[in-house]
DNA sequence: CCGTCGGGTTGATCCACGTCAAGGGTGGCG
DNA sequence: CGCCACCCTTGACGTGGATCAACCCGACGG
C-alpha cells in the first residue's frame, strides 16, 4: 500500500477543521515577505498533500501558518515516519531522507511560499541580514530534529508522550485558567508514527495520562493539560524543549 | 559522572592510532579551502574533545579529514546520543541540540577549519558558488541526520547493526579481493550508543553476525564485511543510504 | 432506521532488548 | 612481572512495547 493509498483512506472521516495556528513566524520569514520576491504563494487545505519526488529536491517551502508534516515511508513494511513544521519554519525538500515515498501533508490548513532553491538563493545572496536569518533558522530546525531523534532513541514510551505534549503546548497551546488546551493537528495514529510507537501502545499510553490526571479530552482533537508540573517533571527533555522554544513568539507567553 | 569524566576514562587504553580518513571533501570544502580567510586551522588528536558550551553556538567547523562526532549528554541518566561526521562536513554549533552537555570528539587523528558564523556568513555572501554549495551540503546532512533518526526509530537490531556497517563501509571501507576492510573508529561502547543500543546488545549482534558469515574480524577495530550483498538486503534503507553517499567521492567506487 | 467503514480502545500474548552478573582479554604502569 | 582499568563477551532473567484480535463509537449513505 502505498503512502498515497494511506492518505485517501483516512481523509474521508475527518470532518474537523482546525483555524491556521496563528503564531507568528519569526525573524526569517518576516523579513522574507517584506521582500517583492518571486515566490508562489500556496493554500493548503488540510490533508492537501504535496509528493516530493527526487526531482523535487530544489524546492524550498517556507512556511506562513498552520502546521505542516513531512512523512517518509519505507520501501518495505508500513513503517515511516512523521515530522512537524510550525509556522516560520523552513522545509527544503533537498533536506527530506530520500525514501522510497516521501511527501509534505498539511496537518491543518496552512500558508506557505515556494520557491526554487536558485531563486531562494540569489535572494539570499542581495540581503546579509536575510542570510542570518536563515542560517540561523536551519541551526534551530536542525537541534529541534536532534532532539526529536535524542528523545526517539533514548526514552521509553510516557516519556516520548510527555515530550510530544510538552512540545504542543509550547506550539499551540492556549492558556485555559489552570489547564492548556491544546487543540491536536495529528490523529492517534499519526501521533504514534511521530513518536514512534505503536498505534495501540499511544492509546493506552494516553488512557493511562487521563486516568492519572495529567489530561483531559473534550474531544478526540481537544486535550488539555491539567498538570503541567508533573509532566515537565517525567520527561528529562522537558528544559531542552522549553529552551529552543523559547527564542521564538509562543502562544503561552 | 559527567561526559569529561567519561572521556577521560576512555583515553589510556587507547593506543591504536588511524590515518585520516583521506576521502576527499566535497565541493563546498575544496571550495572554501580555496577563499583566503580568516578561518582557525585545527588539528585534533584521536580523542580530543571541543566542549561545546550555549555561547559557543557561532562557531562552525568545516571538516577536512578524519572523523569526527557530536554527543549529547541528558542530565538525568547516562543516556547520550553520537553523531557522525566525515570529510567535507560542516558542523555548526548551533545546529547540535541544546543538551545539558554536549560535545565535539575526534574519533580519528582529524582536521578541520573553524570559523564564527558571522565570518562564515560573510564569505558566503561574497560567493554564490560557495553559498549554494554551502546550502546543498546542509541540505545533505540534514538528510542523513533525518535517515539516521529513521533508522533509529524504526528498525530493529540487527538491521541497525546492517545500517551501520553499509555506512561505515562507504564512508571509510576498502575493497580487499572480495571482502570490504573497514576501520572502525567508535569501540563497542560508542557504536552502541550511536544506535541507541545497549553495549551488551551491540555485542552479541556482533557475534551473530560473525557467527553467521557476515562480517569477519582482525583485531577489536579492524572488522571485514564478508557478504556485502547478504548484509545490504537485510536492512529497508541500504537503497537511502547509497543514494546520499553516490553523490560524494567514496573510497568503494 | 440500519449497514458500513475508519479510527480508537482494551485485553491477552509473545519476544527483542535492557539489565544484572560473572568472567576473559588487553594495554598501562609501578 | 603483577596489578589495575577498562573493554568486550556471554549467560540468565525480567519487562516494555509490538502484535493480534475483539469491540466500541461517530460519521456517512442508503
Amino acid at each position: 500500500m502505498t503512502l498515497r493509498d494511506r492518505e485517501r483512506q483516512q481523509t474521508n472521516t475527518r470532518a474537523q477543521t482546525f483555524a491556521p495556528a496563528q503564531r507568528t513566524p519569526g525573524a526569517f520569514l518576516t523579513r522574507l515577505a517584506a521582500l517583492d520576491s518571486q515566490a508562489t504563494s500556496l493554500k493548503l487545505r488540510q490533508r492537501q498533500r504535496i509528493l516530493l519526488t527526487p526531482a523535487q529536491d530544489d524546492l524550498i517551502f517556507a512556511l506562513q501558518s498552520g502546521v505542516v508534516s513531512t512523512r517518509i515511508a519505507m520501501a518495505t513494511s508500513e513503517a515511516g515516519l512523521i515530522t512537524l513544521y510550525f509556522p516560520g519554519d523552513v522545509i527544503a525538500a533537498g533536506a527530506v531522507p530520500n525514501f522510497s515515498e516521501r511527501a509534505l501533508v498539511a496537518a491543518t490548513p496552512a500558508e506557505a511560499l515556494r520557491y526554487k532553491s536558485k531563486a531562494m538563493l540569489r535572494l539570499l545572496a542581495t540581503d546579509p541580514d536575510l542570510l542570518a536569518a536563515y542560517d540561523r533558522q536551519r541551526d534551530r530546525q536542525a537541534s529541534r530534529a536532534g532532539l526529536h531523534a535524542a528523545i526517539l532513541a533514548t526514552l521509553d514510551g510516557p516519556q516520548r508522550l510527555a515530550a510530544f505534549l510538552i512540545e504542543m503546548a509550547l506550539e499551540l497551546g492556549v492558556a485555559a485558567g489552570a489547564t492548556i488546551a491544546i487543540e491536536l493537528p495529528l490523529s492517534r495514529t499519526e501521533i504514534a508514527q511521530h513518536l514512534a510507537l505503536n498505534a495501540d501502545t499511544l492509546s493506552r499510553l494516553m488512557s493511562r495520562f487521563k486516568a492519572d490526571g495529567l489530561i483531559s479530552q473534550k474531544s478526540r482533537h481537544q486535550i488539555a493539560l491539567r498538570n503541567w508540573r508533573a509532566i515537565a517533571d517525567m520527561c528529562p527533555v522537558s528544559a531542552a524543549l522549553m529552551a529552543i522554544e523559547r527564542n521564538r513568539p509562543s502562544p503561552l507567553n
